[in-house]
RNA sequence: GGCCCCAUCGUCUAUCGGCUAGGACACAUCCCUUUCAAGGAUGGAAGACGGGUUCGAUUCCCGUUGGGGCUACCA
């Protein structure tokens, strides 16, 4: 054991990080990424992934919102430790670390109201491009006399933060050093007259209680953070440290919106992604492992994940990667884990009952097998499986069109097959295969002439897994009934 | 407008001064083949621009351009 700095560090000392959102709407994929990078770190690292739903603003705010966050973060797997914070219950605490500020002379009372404050701004906006409001403290910041008089009077106030001359910087874990001129920055509200807290001075105040030690979070944070940083060091805190992760932009090049078609997790859900294969796509989104590595299940993705692969430039999201990643995912994970996804989806599009499942398990972990490796999707899955699930099926015109040309000449060939695959008396792949290549021979055709038309009396599809497989699935006795009541089809 | 961030194929990215610039998605062609996938092979496709520094710049520095973010008694 040698004596380096970091290592009389108390043990106890983990990271704890947190993912913040604000519930005026779904889960949307840049939260998410934002999430699940948060949520790497803890768990990579052995620390805490807290969860802290930023609700101050009640007329935005809505249960509906914060359920919809749980609910994604549940399925995307991202498991919170301690319990869930509501920044809403904290109202008082903010209030207090306001006017601590204000005692400290850290901050001043502000007597300007909202509609004075709004309508000098709209002055100087008036006079064109160019001219920027700034509120001046000399105006603003009033002689003690002259507060204690209208204070006297009680007149309404909001507290406004004394911005100290200098620079503030930090180290941030994605960009470096990130330097803001004080002067720059505007002496900023800390709390409404109203008594209620602003975003920076709950969001500092609320993680400074919450013991937070890194802050991960988009990099349209960045301007925040040197207000923040203030805050902290007028309230006697420690620094977290800082990470600005870059924003997720649509194909178009713009930040990602509702323009940009699926952008709420759960919109993906309901496409059929698995949440392993969403994690995948996100990680690779403002993440590197380095090198040439891209399909990544969950505990490797927590396994190489680490602040020097995190990326500085905005990425695009692209859904045809995100479905090509689902269908790796979609192959190489446990059957098991698959067939958990598909199973009920199965039973949601009322192929199938729960008892039904049950029942024969084996037999619908085989379909789910089969079907997986030619799907992208859950519900390319799903759209699949119909024909070995129901018993009467329907005929794709297109696949009838294609292979069932000669209506007279199919029929008479696929009576042939029937005779051949009611004969067998084992129901094996290595029997159907001599079989059916020896009916082929014997007629002088190709073997795929007989598969064929074959396909689509079995499933009514041009597409399906192996034809021998089919069959096998299937079941001799369902075989010969599907092949008679194509024969009738064709009649 | 001011401040801040960013800049390699259409997209996601590798490269940590030596590059004939690698991989993946998408696209095209081919192979495999009972269909469709999967898999394999091949192809087209990139260092925004201008200055430095250096024996040598995609890589380091400066500027320009372009894109993004912030600029509220929103979060």
């Amino acid at each position: 054991m040698s004596f380096l700095p970091h290592a009389i560090r108390p043990v106890t000392d983990t990271p704890r990080l947190r993912f913040a959102p604000s519930p005026t709407g779904y889960l949307h994929v840049g939260g998410a990424r934002t999430a699940l990078f948060n949520w790497l770190y803890a768990r990579k690292l052995g620390g805490q992934f807290l969860l802290r739903i930023e609700d101050t603003d009640k007329a935005r705010s809505t249960d509906e919102s914060t359920r919809a966050i749980f609910e994604g973060l549940t399925w995307l797997g991202l498991d919170w430790d301690e319990e869930v914070v509501y920044q809403g219950a904290n109202v008082e605490r903010h209030a207090r670390d306001a006017h601590a500020l204000l005692a400290s002379g850290h901050a001043y009372r502000d007597f300007t109201s909202a509609v004075e404050l709004a309508a000098q701004r709209a002055e100087v906006e008036a006079k064109g491009p160019g001219h920027a409001f700034r509120v001046d403290r000399a105006k603003v910041d009033l002689p003690a006399a002259e507060v204690e008089a209208r204070l006297a009077r009680g007149e309404p106030y909001a507290i406004r933060f004394r911005v100290p001359e200098g620079t503030t910087e930090w180290p941030d874990l994605v960009h470096g050093r990130i330097a803001f001129p004080n002067k720059d920055i505007e002496d900023f509200i800390i709390l409404r007259s109203d008594g209620t807290p602003v975003y920076n001075l709950a969001v500092v105040s609320d993680d400074i209680a919450m013991r937070i030690t890194v802050v991960m979070r988009g990099d349209d944070h960045i301007s925040n953070t040197p207000k923040q940083i203030l805050l902290y060091q007028a309230l006697g805190a420690a620094l977290p440290t800082f990470a600005h992760l870059p924003m997720i932009h649509g194909t178009d090049g713009k930040k990602l919106s509702k323009r940009h078609g699926a952008t709420a997790v759960g919109d993906w859900q309901h496409e059929g992604i698995l949440p392993s294969a969403m994690c995948n796509f996100l990680a690779l989104l403002g993440w590197s492992p380095g090198g040439d590595l891209e399909v990544m299940m969950r505990e490797e993705l927590v396994a190489r994940f680490g602040t020097e692969g995190l990326l500085k430039k905005a990425a695009v999201f692209d859904p045809k990667k995100l479905e090509w990643m689902n269908g790796q995912h979609l192959s190489r994970l446990p059957l098991g884990e698959v067939s958990a996804r598909v199973l009920p989806a199965l039973v949601g599009a009322g192929l199938a009952t729960n008892e039904e499942v049950a029942a024969r398990h084996d037999w619908m972990l085989r379909l789910v097998d089969l079907l997986r490796v030619r799907a992208r999707t859950i519900d390319d899955i799903v759209r699949q499986a119909a024909p070995y699930l129901r018993e009467a099926i329907s005929y794709d015109a297109d696949a009838v069109a294609k292979q069932w040309k000669d209506r007279a000449a199919t029929r008479e060939l696929l009576a042939a097959t029937r005779e051949v695959i009611a004969a067998l008396a084992t129901w094996t792949p290595e029997a159907m295969e001599g079989a059916l290549r020896t009916l082929a021979e014997s007629r002088g055709i190709q073997a795929g002439k007989i598969f064929q038309p074959l396909r689509v009396a079995l499933t009514g599809l041009g597409v399906s897994p192996g034809i021998f497989e089919v069959l096998e699935l299937l079941g001799q006795p369902r075989a010969v009934a599907r092949i008679d009541a194509a024969l009738r089809e064709l009649a």
